[in-house]
DNA sequence: GTCTATAGTGCGATAGAC
DNA sequence: GTCTATCGCACTATAGAC
């Protein structure tokens, strides 16, 4: 798959996201038509994203929320109770998409080595498509309560997961060999999280997100010392 | 050096250039005897680190900061002439304090091998002794102003480049087998972040900075083929 | 050199008109 | 369903007593 394929079936899952969140909230939300909420709460999100990745989620008051979005501070409050419910409903949307593109993009795979190409791979795309939240939900995990804190370990230790039974499968099978899967999948995740955390490095040294997969991969393939497909 | 004695060397680093600032800032703080005020300069930035790593600079009052640090709002600003200066003043420290040792401990080190072996372990100490101020500065470099956003930039740039140039030496000594020393040098500090900024995940997982360092050198020689010493 | 008191600003949130 | 107007509060920053 290209990323232009990847990008697109991204925000067709996005769009879907949205709906469910819509559904999800809506006792907390004063809009009926599902199709008038769902468009204000896209413009609401994505807003809020820009906004907070220029200044920090803390720093956006809801006033310049209400100007850049084109809705008034009534019209905002129809959407959430309060500011902090709107950080937790971002939240979640980035966590399910997350979740949902690595299960499908990654799980049907059977060879390990292919598997690990793929998760890198996939990662990548997927926080190259959703940037800006990448960088918030990374950004702002510390700023919400204990509850929601828990939901964001808990999301990170998933991913990291996955890349620890990708590796201890491929260690099982002879394929890699390495000595702490655990600490491995935690470098593999550390490089994959510079990619959007500092974005400005690479991007001012004009290398995409391709070329960044390609060394990735070729790092860790080194590092375990995986066999020559 | 163990990193008991690294912490003794560090920590009086950090008071002398807790003394150069207040040197440099004599325009901005009204107070007149150096003794006292080096003494609360170090208690408005320890404290303002502790309350910034609990919830953010900018969700930090400097109500917040008064009752911590038990100095009263007029006492506050007679060291700093706004919350903004503080941050400011903060970040040079914790810059200054990072070059310098790496200049110190990295510098006289002559052959490749041991410079990246040094070069990794130091960095991780230093992260360690300053855990508060290496996560202040990670999250709050992007609330400053143009001018500060670009000493950050050019301080990491710069510790950057000094594991670039290891990079390279080793290479066109034929020490190491690498195809990209920046994006390898980029890779390498991925990993030491990953230490200060997830420091819960290895908290939780009982890894030491020695074990921690252990892994990052190995994962790299292995990565860049090091032959064995 | 440090304090208390307060000025002035802008915030999150809501009520009620349309 | 969206708007404007406004409330009460917490903030940064300063002035003047001690």
């Amino acid at each position: 798959m290209t990323f232009n394929e990847f990008k697109k079936m991204a925000m067709i899952s996005m769009e879907e996201i949205c709906s469910d969140i819509f559904r999800e909230n809506k006792k907390s939300i004063k809009i009926k038509k599902e199709a008038v909420a769902v468009r204000n709460l896209t413009n609401i999100f994505s807003t809020t994203l820009k906004l907070s990745n220029e200044k920090g989620f803390q720093t956006m008051s809801l006033r310049d929320l209400s100007r850049s979005s084109g809705l008034s501070m009534g019209a905002l409050y129809s959407y959430f109770t309060s500011k902090e419910e709107l950080l937790a409903m971002i939240q979640e949307q980035g966590r399910r998409l997350t979740r949902n593109i690595l299960t499908q993009q990654v799980g049907h795979i059977a060879d390990a080595k292919e598997k690990l190409r793929a998760a890198v791979r996939t990662h990548l795309y997927l926080t190259e498509v959703m940037q800006e939240w990448f960088y918030f939900s990374y950004m702002e995990a510390k700023n919400i309560d204990k509850v929601e804190q828990k939901k964001a370990i808990e999301s990170e230790l998933a991913t990291e997961q996955m890349f620890i039974d990708i590796l201890e499968e491929g260690k099982s099978k002879g394929m890699f060999s390495l000595s702490d899967p655990v600490l491995t999948a935690s470098a593999i995740k550390a490089m994959l999280q510079d990619w959007y955390v500092k974005r400005w490095k690479y991007h001012r040294r004009r290398i995409s997100v391709d070329q960044y997969a390609g060394f990735v991969i070729g790092f860790v393939e080194s590092a375990v010392r995986a066999v020559k497909a």
